[in-house]
DNA sequence: CGGCGGCTTGAGGTTGGTCAAGGCATGTGG
DNA sequence: CCACATGCCTTGACCAACCTCAAGCCGCCG
């Protein structure tokens, strides 16, 4: 398990997003396959990161869900983000001394374990991997911008239609959700804590949402009946959570 | 101005935030100076990328401030983020075929003007140079994701103080402030937009802070009277902007 | 079968947005 | 040098939206 081969790396979910970015070498393939070589299980609703604790190592995410979130001292949480498959727990929150906030598994997960200096040692040593990650960390802000807006701006029926098309295409993008529909990994309380509102009016806009038509529900899975509508509706635009080429200059 | 030594590119304020993060040698400065090499000066209020449009340049800030912020369809904005000296305008907009927000100058600006392409040759280059940048990219991440739970789940005077409280961190961080004070770089109904707050509401929450004994104004000038108070209300942890050291295992 | 977590619905109250008007400082042009 | 315009701050009144609290229900799992 020290040295696997660099073949199975290719499927890792986290390199099938950075192969759409920049073109890796084998080098560069061999050298992150060093560093994915620590699996980890995780059960549903563990803690993966405690805000205010140290932590020396990220995990990239193979398999399953977990949320980001803070706790406020008013008991109130917020979300800032559900994490998926290629995604990495911990950023950016183990970049600093204490994490800046929390990570609780949202289903049982699989992960790989990559201490802190690993990753920097990867990143000064593979400056196409370190540049790939930069693109990364781009399309996490970008994400995360788009929360503010949801969080500050739009109305509570705006803020929903914004979430599902974004939780969809997410979800299409890892090959988790079908043309027009998706699990739905959140209770209702938790859509709530990501997108700002109290469980109980979540359920009201779901049902408004239900009621003109735009989504149907059967248990957790959503189906979108009317994406146009929706789009217009959240103002949704795709645009940040598109791969886009790293242009590479003739060497 | 094609080829500046290599001695000015260490007080831009940019080298200024890498160097606390990563040690950088002669060539990675070299090769920043040769990308920073295009000065160029903004008007205020300006538009600098406009949300839709194609830009393949990065513009790093030596001086002055901007927004970063996405109008909606009703008309409502919402400010992500101030820019200040040492950010970098486009950072994630222009990582897009088309930039994903707008951004305009709040007062006269000098900027450096890098081309994507030369960005990219840069990052892919100097790993180091990379890495530091991914470190920044961490830091606008964590911001970006106090302003989440700002714009989400804080109470409204409790947004009010953690703002005040890390704009006169951000501005220290670069020299802009004194120990207790600062001048406010918005107006209210700037401040408004960045906190999810209209803003005759942002007044009414600044008379309560002044009239708690919590804060003094004189015109845009801030000045913190009970800092201890602030942090409490606003739950302020400075941590996520403090600079973290980035740990270089030995060669 | 019993308990529990989560969904659903309702009633009521507060918060904070909207609208509006006035004040004050700054800047500009006659 | 004054008249006026402009932009921003300030304050008040009103009202809708959304939170809180609460109760009932459903389905699932032990």
């Amino acid at each position: 398990m020290r040295k696997p081969a660099a073949g199975p790396i290719r499927s890792h979910p986290l390199v099938a997003r950075f192969n759409h970015a920049i073109s890796l070498d084998e080098g560069d393939l061999s050298a992150l396959a060093d560093v994915l070589n620590r699996k980890v299980v995780v059960k549903k609703a563990k803690d993966i990161i405690v805000e205010g604790y140290e932590y020396r190592a990220l995990h990239v995410v193979e398999n399953g869900f977990a949320i980001r979130y803070k706790l406020l001292h008013s008991g109130k949480r917020q979300i800032m983000n559900v994490i998926m498959p290629g995604d990495i727990v911990g950023f950016p929150a183990c970049f600093y001394e204490h994490a800046v906030f929390s990570v609780t598994a949202i289903s049982d997960m699989t992960l790989h374990r990559v201490p802190l200096d690993d990753f920097t040692a990867l990143c000064t040593a593979r400056a196409r991997v370190a540049t790939a990650l930069l693109w990364f960390a781009a399309r996490e802000a970008a994400i995360y911008a788009e929360h503010i807006v949801d969080a500050g701006r739009r109305e509570p029926l705006e803020r929903l239609a914004h979430f599902l098309l974004e939780t969809l295409t997410r979800l299409q993008g890892i090959g988790a959700a079908s043309e027009d529909s998706f699990v739905m990994p959140l209770s209702q309380e938790g859509v709530g804590n990501v997108i700002g509102l109290s469980a109980p009016h979540v359920n009201r806009m779901l049902a408004e949402l239900r009621r003109d038509g735009l989504i149907a529900m059967s248990g957790h899975e959503v189906r979108i009946l009317d994406r146009a509508a929706l789009q217009i509706l959240g103002e949704f635009h795709p645009a940040y959570l598109i791969r886009t080429p790293i242009h590479q200059p003739a060497p």
